[in-house]
DNA sequence: GGCATCCTCAACCAATCGGTTGACTATTGG
DNA sequence: CCAATAGTCAACCGATTGGTTGAGGATGCC
């Protein structure tokens, strides 16, 4: 539903928010759980968690006094999408995906 | 080698630098040629290709008194993998690919 | 040589971004 | 009831963004 490809890309392109899509991955979390592992404030986490609300990449749901967040990949799905418009002049290149696991494993896997 | 997502993806999240990637894919151009279409300044497109150039999405070659810019897919490769993390807990989504093709299609191809 | 063309650089501008702090609202639990 | 917990809101801050204009350096052409 949100054709905003604007906000989708904005929204991924802060590493940050790409930890909490990553930390998502594995559960839904409370957002003070979100915000445990970094070192920035509670506000700020939350602003993120606004972002990618807003972009469509999560939802966020209150229950009780604790707000939970999930995934939510249809806007990830098209932000896919539009990037493979560009990889189908060349077919899918496996090089690439290996290279990517060397370094994201290497790396904080962001 | 450009393993900076950052850059990529807010690369990716301006229009105008989306739209000027669509026309690299059909054909490399001049900068002129790339300023063209649009109704902002030539420095401003001179702007948004040097931060495709810095993202590694594009390439520029000065020849002569020109300067030819063309796709360089790596960059784009490597968050289209990226984004695909997040698709393998789903199976490939061929509605959302329906869906995207529909707006696209009807809207402008940004 | 001299002029037009191609493009970038520098300075500036308003708007947005990521972050902070402090106040505030709701909800839970003793 | 009262205190602690969960989270957002608003104001503010410095840095960055996307845009402008004007100057100017290369290069190509007559």
């Amino acid at each position: 539903m949100p054709n905003d490809l604007d906000a989708v890309f904005h929204a991924l392109s802060d590493p940050t928010r790409r930890e909490i899509l990553r930390m998502l991955l594995e559960d839904d979390m409370a957002v003070t759980d979100v915000a445990a592992p970094f070192s920035i404030s509670l506000a700020a986490i939350s602003k993120h968690l606004g972002v990618l609300t807003r972009a469509g990449l999560i939802r966020q749901e209150k229950r009780g006094r604790v707000t939970w967040c999930g995934l939510d990949p249809d806007a990830l799905r098209e932000a896919s999408v539009w990037i493979q418009g560009f990889g189908q002049f060349e077919p899918v290149n496996l090089d690439a995906f290996e290279r990517f696991l060397e370094t994201e494993l290497k790396d904080d896997p962001a």
